[in-house]
DNA sequence: AATGAATGAGCTTTCATTCAT
DNA sequence: TATGAATGAAAGCTCATTCAT
């Protein structure tokens, strides 16, 4: 019980420094940021980094770690949204504006740096995006095998239909003032929008 | 003249510098790049760079002009488009992924820069963005005065009109390899698609 | 006698630290050792290791003082031998080349060092080879009194008399894998050496 | 020509380095020395030696370089000695003690690190010693195809051969103060023993 | 007495920038 | 103007040592 107990230490302290690596990180980009600002903004010395993680480069694989986690979670849901499409992308749009308003610096950080790195895109390609992708696929061909949908390129379909709420995200990654300031409220214009595109 | 013809010849090696550090800089980010590989790829000598840059961020603001360029390119074809609707987003869609294309690397050297540097996005946002936004947002409101459109918030039918192709160009940017390979296959689809929204 | 008690589980802890941390040093020299290697080896942790040893320096320390009592039971061997030249040739040629293979490890950490600390230098030559040469140059200056060696520089003498056996512990020193291998080998030839150049 | 007069400045830089490197190396060992410590016996800054060296490892292998140099002239004097056996010895013998006393400093730096670094210690045997006994070694298999000396075997002659001269020299290496200070006063003694060795 | 997480000084190395040529 | 060697500040990382438990 004992070993548990300082696992769980570990595993709160390793939260607590990726918590405040996400922080500085978001704000200057990864490369900018410095250990020793990690270090600082988490309250611990410079060497203590290293006790939780092999070196920078590992932190931020922590912080992509957390990201995988929040998508699994998202298939989960998915897949139980075995409904008619309309409530499908309502639903769809509604949870990933909630989720990328709930993560955004998490977000910020790996996906400035995965523009930027060649092998980090590479992982979150896989473990990331195409699994979303792939479920989003599996959908439209159904659809489309029901005679739901115009039969069409569904790989094409699928990053069409993710677009305009990454488009949205995008904006809001590049610093936009209303998408940031009024987030929320793109919510429900952004599912009128899709709707009628599907109609 | 002869000043004239040295001046030119001056801006001539300066975008010959700013062309190598792009194709550099687009492989690997700006804060990976060093000096030396720009000079190499430039085929000058580091201490060369500082004749036409004050500093490494200088190249960085130099990039960032030329897209700067192309916008003032891009917003006369806009004022220019004085057409109805169904014509401007075709017109303005088919222009803009082309857009994306040519100066692909330019975009992903600025843009993935713009998201980590707060200096660099408020300057982006003023120079970049926001003219065109406005530009868009009296397009709407001139067709919502006519009752060609929904009365709404003409900010967020800006944003969202620019969505879907900042999503699919964000996509190409973390390194979609569909997307990527068959960027010129998504012209067609987006258009129906925004086509269908604004029915 | 608890107390005796004690520090005699102490002295054992101790030198079963000693015992680990030669192994560990042997291989790879007191520089690259690190405390946390030395304790693993122990199989205790870290600053376990500082209840027996004021600092890394002391481990050293430790390990010479080992030697140190191996010579001291080596002087009393040679004290014994008060006998004809070529005996005592033959018994100190054989009980130094067995005693050099025995300890070994511990040779080679302590003498690894010695070349490059100066200070340590200093306490193993006054510690160990000066009480040596001093024996060894009392048994020249008796054998040159009594006309049974050619009188001459006895300081000489004596430090030619060990270089054959110090070559050959060099060679094993620095890794020569014949010398290594067949070590044993090397001890009868040795004698053989050494008797004709004293005959 | 200019091109040619680069690069000996860079070669004469280089070795200016290797001698600060050497300098401070010898007096207290590789692993000791900084880095910093180098470059102020060198005169330069920190990161100019880097633009010699890749690494400090690199460094070691330069002096190591020299070494090697010296041991190749080496062989072609021993190649030159074919003379009869007392001549060869008392040639070998001076010429080797007038080496170790010229490059004393490089080769402690070498040695000190070889007994310490097995992968060093690879090459040093491939690139120093190895060749240096196979060459004593043919010598001595001459002399006992010709009945010159008794049949034995020629590996364990050859270190036997080496090693009286070997053992002088880890006497300094180790700090012995007689035979630092009097080296010179060790030759003719050591020529005579080892002829007495050979009669 | 034993532990091992925390510390921070100090190491090697990189690289933007300068400046003598 | 062009060069590229020299610079040294600053980075990531290691590890001897301490100390609360």
């Amino acid at each position: 019980m004992s070993k548990t107990l300082k696992e769980q230490l570990a595993q709160t302290k390793r939260n607590h420094i990726i918590e405040a690596a996400i922080t500085v990180i978001a704000a200057q980009g990864f490369q900018r940021t410095t250990i020793k600002q990690i270090a600082q903004e988490a309250g611990v010395a410079d060497g203590t980094i290293y006790n939780y993680f092999q070196n920078k480069e590992a932190i931020l694989m922590g912080i992509m770690a957390k990201l995988t986690e929040i998508e699994v979670r998202d298939i989960h849901f998915a897949e139980a949204a075995e409904v008619n499409f309309d409530t499908f992308v309502r639903e769809y749009i509604a949870h990933r504006m909630a989720e990328v308003d709930a993560d955004f610096q998490t977000l910020k950080v790996v996906l400035s740096e995965t523009i930027v790195n060649e092998d980090l895109s590479q992982r979150m390609n896989e473990a990331f995006y195409e699994p979303g992708f792939a479920l989003a696929e599996q959908y439209f061909q159904y659809l489309m095998a029901n005679g739901k949908m115009d039969e069409t390129d569904a790989t094409i379909a699928t990053r069409l239909f993710s677009a305009p709420l990454l488009g949205l995200m995008f904006l809001r990654l590049i610093g936009d003032k209303h998408v940031t300031a009024y987030w929320d409220a793109y919510t429900e214009p952004l599912i009128q929008f899709m709707l009628k595109s599907y109609q």
